[in-house]
DNA sequence: GTCTATAATCCGATAGAC
DNA sequence: GTCTATCGGATTATAGAC
């Protein structure tokens, strides 16, 4: 509380959820901690340095709703706790969502920063244990966990945004109630039951070599 | 060609391209153009107009990939070669991908403008152009077309923005590969057959009156 | 640790001569 | 239609007094 470091990070993080990245400027964060802007490079040596704590705060809260959905006793319900939960996170809070999956030149940046790399790589280790525990519950089709994981985090990232941006003239509720139904014909499966078995007879196919089973029911590894 | 303005409007493609929304200002401009800043606004009344030229450069250029896959002689064929020729648009010119998914406040504006939504207009009513025509051919399950096109778009867009943010660390080729099979397991759906069946109930229950097939289903919502 | 003052750049846009 | 000159503002960051 009294460390003058720690105040300076809560109203740069207010600054930037007020007024994003174009409005956050090391004056502005100044005036809202309430000196002048020379002060502040005796906490922080660059207004990049200051960005990049926000950007960690940013990822500990996404972390912090998806780590909810771990209460619920089955798989099945942490992936859709999870997934409710992740779209609480970006719903509350979408100047971060936004600063989270931004390209690294919006935020004056050459590369992806570390601090960025990690908390992707954690969120993305969260997802693949909510899908590998699926898969082993028997709910989802033996597969590459990750490959599912990662279409499953793109759909959900790519609705998100369409909304978030304002594209999907709808209010929340109805947003929300998409978005379930959304994951819910993700899972069934989009193609007609006769289209369904030609795709799988052509996925095992393109996968090679493949034991016995080569009717119906080609399971993948 | 001898037209000054869209001489300007060239440069300024080229030099967002090359510098990004940052490094995109009038004086640079004016640079490329050869001439000094201020003849600029005897063509373009403000930095803002010429921005939006070149968002409609960018949405231009997404039609004209995408038409293409028109000359295909199957429904089918024609929604992969409009994937694929969506993945090439983003992967030859991610600058106007980026620029054509970015939000408002990115480039300094405070709404999303008339220019960006008549273009994400044509792009949505193409995809459910596809759509409408592989249900009609018994490829893709009846169902809201609306809501099917945004699911396929969402996942197409989520996996791209992560690629080209260069957090899928894998070479273009394998990223190609992957695209293709991520569309085919949306098609044929991620969810064992068991699962498929319980939620294929669910949806028909929620959807209120939906005749047969009542049993099977158990699982309390 | 905070201040005042300032350096050094950049920006969009305009006035007025030619 | 293009120029020079400039207005009025923003920014990050530093020097040096207190």
């Amino acid at each position: 509380m009294s460390d003058p470091r720690e105040r300076i990070l809560s109203c740069a993080c207010e600054l930037y959820l007020k007024a994003g990245f174009d409005g956050f400027s090391m004056r502005g964060l100044a005036r809202r901690v309430g000196v002048t802007a020379p002060a502040l490079y005796r906490h922080y040596e660059s207004r990049e340095k200051v960005l990049l704590d926000v950007v960690g705060e940013a990822h500990n809260l996404e972390a912090q709703y998806l780590y909810r959905s771990l209460s619920e006793p089955t798989p099945r319900e942490r992936f859709a706790a999870a997934g409710q939960a992740w779209l609480d996170f970006a719903l509350e809070h979408p100047r971060y969502f936004q600063m989270i999956h931004a390209f690294p030149e919006i935020m004056g940046l050459d590369e992806i920063p570390e601090e960025v790399e990690r908390g992707v790589c954690a969120s993305q280790q969260f997802w693949d244990d909510r899908v590998r525990e699926c898969m082993d519950a028997g709910i989802l089709r033996p597969d590459d966990t990750e490959q599912i994981g990662l279409a499953l985090w793109a759909h959900g990232y790519g609705l998100i945004s369409l909304y978030l941006r304002g594209l999907l003239e709808v209010p929340e509720e109805v947003f929300r109630d998409l978005y379930r139904a959304s994951f819910a014909r993700i899972f069934r499966g989009m193609g007609s039951d006769e289209f369904a078995r030609i795709l799988t007879a052509e996925m095992a196919e393109a996968k090679g070599a493949e034991p016995s089973a080569s009717t119906a029911g080609g399971e993948g590894k």
